[in-house]
RNA sequence: GGCGACGUGGCCAAGCGGCAAGGCAAGGGUCUGCAAAACCCUCAUCAUGGGUUCAAAUCCCAUCGUCGCCUCCA
């Protein structure tokens, strides 16, 4: 049975969908005025497990991630650099596509835009004024009332007379409620605006996922994730505005994720601490950040650093080893460790599925497949042939498919195999003859070249 | 000030009432011409102080500390 951590309860609840079988997964995105960086990367990456993980349990996934795609930010930075501000969110939405496939994480079922769900925030905005859950401006903004909704803070476990002890809240007269928040805003000029019955504007950040949520799904969904930063105000607002609308319960589920750490601050685009996807891919493999979310706990904090990630990397270079091939010469298994290393292998996937059961502990998961690789290890050691290791072979590699590990060796240029082959080849006819200067000469130069030479009991095996 | 999460070996980190997973690092060993890799062995009583229980890292209270949110934020 899966179980998940739903932030709504603060419980570890049986996973039921509301479709059998199907799962409605919404996750908010970015908002599109510069480089993501690896904190974005950290949210993609734990919903891209989760999803990866529904669909090995047999859930058709339905993974919707959107991009809010006007804003302030948006318009700032676009003025800043003299671009169109709907230009420039093209821009990075084209960017952050690209962030996503190079980190391996699959791309989502839908990807709606706050600019191309225009017709269902405006109706929704009108549906809730005559509800009497929002208010027109004079100036032309349009308000969420928080007093009218009784619900309202339950996400966050806060109440409206907490939040204004904090102070930081200024009054605007426009406002009924300090609390009230913006469903549309009005369009000061030279901004991008839309028509409305209130004037030309733009939709509040909040009602866009609300809009695209109904538009995508209807009127419920079994997941809604994000960072935990969205917690309170964003999601707060989106349960007000959905189920104030609607009048049945948004999502089943709520799922956040844990901030990425640098120095000991979360990495935000604010506090200008910011490793951006592109930067740090230039340095790392993609799976090495993958790893490193998935050592962890996808809500607790992520510890990012030089240290945490050659931890990571040394950790997916384990992993690999357990692919490597055998010896060509090796004399083979007896029954008995090979039926042996057949149980560790049924073992380690339901290891690994009890794990992942629990609201999705990839640490567990991960634990269970170093074991299955040391048994690999132990079996090549012990003169399995590949054939003898190609099944526990085949879990490792699905399992940590799962995951969204690719475990690429780094690829060779084509043809180069059969030269290094040749190589090596020459070095062992050196090495029968002793000749170790000659030897070493090779497998200096190899390594510099990238490929890595490993003596074994039953000959010589290389990689890159 | 309010709300919430969390404090496990040198580092990262599972565990959620019944003898403390896993990875990295470190030390010792096997293998090797040497090396690398792999394999074997060693390495914690769980922030502190109380309490509940036959039994607590796991439950309760307090203290200290860290982090997040309360303003845009994955």
């Amino acid at each position: 049975m899966l179980r998940v951590y739903n932030t709504l309860t603060r419980k570890t609840e049986d996973f039921q969908t509301l479709e059998p079988g199907k799962v409605r997964m919404y996750v908010c995105g970015v908002t599109v005025y510069n480089d993501a960086h690896v904190g974005h990367a950290m949210s993609a990456l734990v919903f891209d497990v989760i999803r990866r993980y529904l669909e090995y349990r047999g859930y058709n996934v339905k993974h919707v991630m959107n991009f809010t795609d006007v804003d302030d930010k948006i318009i700032n930075r676009a003025n800043q650099l003299g671009e169109d501000p709907l230009r420039l969110a093209q821009r990075y939405i084209d960017d952050y596509r690209q962030n996503l496939t190079d980190l391996n994480v699959l791309p989502a079922t839908s990807n709606p835009r706050a600019t191309q769900t225009m017709t269902e925030i405006l109706s929704m905005i009108r549906g809730l004024i005559e509800k009497g859950y929002a208010y027109p401006a004079p100036n032309g903004d349009v308000y969420f009332r928080v007093t009218k909704d009784a619900d309202y803070g339950k996400l966050s476990g806060r109440r409206i007379e907490d939040m204004q002890a904090g102070a930081r809240i200024e009054v605007e007269e426009l406002k009924e409620h300090p609390m009230d928040f913006a469903l549309w805003k009005a369009a000061k000029p030279g901004e991008p605006a839309w028509d409305s019955p209130w004037g030309k504007g733009r939709p509040g950040w909040h009602i866009e996922c609300s809009a695209m949520n109904l538009a995508e799904f209807g009127e419920q969904i079994d997941i809604h994730g994000g960072g935990n930063d969205l917690v309170f105000p964003h999601h707060e607002n989106e349960i007000a505005q959905s189920e104030c609308f609607t009048g049945k319960p948004f999502s089943r589920y709520w799922m956040h994720n844990g901030m990425l750490q640098l120095g000991g601050e979360k990495m935000s685009k604010s506090l200008g601490n910011i490793v951006s996807i592109k930067e740090f891919l230039s340095r790392r493999e993609a799976d090495v950040m993958r790893m490193l979310v998935l050592n962890g706990s996808y809500r607790a904090p992520l510890m990012f650093n030089e240290e945490t990630l050659d931890s990571a990397e040394k950790g997916l270079e384990r992993l690999k080893s357990g692919l490597r091939p055998a010896a060509p010469s090796a004399s083979g298994l007896s029954t008995e460790a090979a039926s042996a290393l057949a149980t560790l292998s049924e073992a380690t996937q339901q290891a690994f599925t009890d794990s992942m059961d629990n609201d999705f502990n990839s640490s567990g998961a991960l634990a269970a497949l170093f074991e299955l690789v040391r048994a690999i290890n132990t079996a090549r050691d012990a003169g399995a042939k590949d054939e003898q290791l190609a099944p526990a072979r085949s879990t490792l590699r699905t399992l940590a498919g799962v995951l969204g590990l690719r475990l690429a060796e780094k690829k060779s240029s084509g043809d180069a195999d059969r030269f290094v082959d040749l190589l090596v080849e020459v070095r062992t006819e050196a090495r029968k003859q002793k000749n170790w200067a000659m030897s070493d000469l090779i497998r200096d130069r190899l390594k510099e070249l990238g490929v890595v030479i490993e003596d074994g009991k039953d000959g010589t095996i290389w990689h890159w």
